[in-house]
DNA sequence: CATGAATGAGGATTCATTCAT
DNA sequence: TATGAATGAATCCTCATTCAT
């Protein structure tokens, strides 16, 4: 009967969703390195070949796992992105929601974001490569605002922003199949982040 | 004789060289995944071991590869912001340089941000998720120029900027012991991206 | 049920012994040097990684080998020289229990005492070295059973004793932080023999 | 000429006996498994190559320290055995060198006896398993001592000796074709350490 | 549904030995 | 003689995946 087949769907629900925190907690406690299909099948306290009921490979798992970690954040986002109020509204609502989540979530994205063996996802957020290049924009725009062309910011925060900003473009760009000139999509990095640091004009 | 030890560090210098590009050629053509020692010594054409003359472990020839190829935009990049002109200028220049250094190593790129086995550090592009995230915020935006409240840009690329520059500040935040209130981080990217978005006030 | 449990411990019992056997055969059959885990695993009709679910190393799997080929013989001798009987009885039990031992495994311990490539245990009782000192030990012993000053026995074994005996205080000293005079312990040597040869005083 | 000839056997031998001091001193300093041809050659402040114009392969180098640590005493000790004097006074003596040789070159012989890593030569003197036996055959002798059967020693050496004497015969037998029966070589042993240990008779 | 023993492809690393210079 | 770069066979160990029970 109907309630059957329910009952039988939110069952295999669970189990899947316990498999799933199983990943997140030996990912957290171990390292991403140590997440074995055995080493997760023993955090769930079920067979190792059970695990493959529920997923048919690791990389499966594994995008499942990332998958429902972003998802009820891009959910959220979306929400609010397609909701009410004026753009401007909007768009200030978005980086306050999308900063606590990652808040709430401080253990596993530490994980995913700063791992400490495999060649990191964003090991770039830790070197001093990318650190000393934050210091030297964050020195820029600190000396405009000493100038008086800025207004008072905090310097290292925005500059790490221009800095994954001009990612995001060439993330764009290697995504395209003809990117646009090299020149207007600088300038339009370089736009955002001026026009948003300049003195509000009297 | 002297001469003599300069010859040879070019030689080595050399070798380590056709080691990396060997790394890159295979990275490019058949995923990360695919890069192991043997494979890249087949590729230089030498034996494995031969490869362990020049770097002690996988891990460091890895790390050298990210290195030699990041390095030179590194420190172009460095030379800009600590070089000469108004802040408003040098920031100015920079996104010109980077997008541009991108554009020359498409190849490399595409691979090192895309991959697909790796945790990929930014399979996230690709993703439908991040995708429509990117088109929502792109919709925001559209709507705020119609409205007459944005100037024009283009939409989508400035929408992966903003999205980006959150995820700059959550890694400033995860770094941070204590990261300062979530709602001061947030009004910051909201300000510049708003700022940076308003139509130039008469 | 209990005798599920009870079967289960000696089937994994029965694979442990089939792995220990597998490399004692190969050991004596192809040298120490031969004994590599996918020689044993081919040995067994298993595959490599089948014996590591038994075995966490190769190390662990040889030490189990030598466990338990003299663990037996160990117990026998300690129940020996525990039990009852006065101390010379006792003491002239061992010997006959301990030989009887080696003859009953003469092929594994021919390899382990004698083995070729490893650093033998005792490649020293092949070489003539060796050998020769056996003989010139030997040599002076039976010249005392001429003079009459010694009784009649077989001198290359008494020799080998004797050498061995000494090699046996090296090895003490050696595990010693501060050793004994030299003179004590070789005195101790001497005495011993001496008295051991000695014709029965009237 | 002759010489010249003199000369190139002198300046040959010397460096023979560079290379051999050399691994002895890495043997001692870095333990066994750390003698590489490499390392020596290093440790000698000549190229690997060069280790191979004096000796055809690692083994027959490894050979020759082995030869040349023990060459000496052997020649001692045969003087000693095929010297003047009575038998008895010649067993007493040998002893006395035997240990002394043994004390001079501690360091080499911990390491040669007691390895750290390779299933050690010697092992067996460190084990419990082995303790445990000579403690159990102390125990005997000891409580012969104070039953007034045996005269006064130190019983763990006797010990000690006494089950290294059983070694002994066990290789003179494996060496054997045809080895005597176990009653006939198990009685000297016993007969040796009883008489040994027997108190003088008065 | 669940199990977990078995598999075996794969991969990193070592090191004795060779040989062109 | 001396060098030391190059070799590549050899070895240990891991782990995703399968499948008979």
């Amino acid at each position: 009967m109907a309630a059957r087949r329910i009952n039988e769907n939110l069952w295999e629900a669970h189990k899947r969703q316990s498999i799933q925190d199983a990943v997140v907690r030996v990912m957290c406690r171990e390292g991403v390195s140590a997440v074995t299909m055995e080493r997760v099948a023993q955090e769930v306290g079920i067979a190792k070949g059970t695990v493959y009921l529920y997923y048919e490979t690791k990389e499966q798992l594994l995008e499942a796992v990332k998958e429902s970690s972003l998802e009820p954040l891009r959910e959220k986002i979306e929400a609010i992105l397609t909701g009410a109020g004026t753009p401007e509204k909007r768009l200030r609502t978005v980086p306050v929601r999308y900063l606590s989540y990652f808040d709430e979530h401080r253990d596993l994205f530490r994980i995913l974001l700063f791992d400490r063996q495999a060649p990191a996802r964003n090991a770039r957020y830790r070197s001093s490569r990318y650190r000393r290049l934050v210091e030297a924009t964050a020195a820029v725009i600190s000396e405009g605002v000493r100038d008086g062309a800025f207004r008072e910011v905090d310097a290292n925060s925005v500059g790490a922003m221009f800095l994954d900003s001009m990612i995001a473009l060439v993330n764009q760009r290697l995504a395209a199949d003809v990117p646009l000139p090299v020149e207007d999509d600088a300038a339009l990095v370089a736009d955002i982040f001026i026009r948003g640091l300049k003195r509000t004009s009297r």
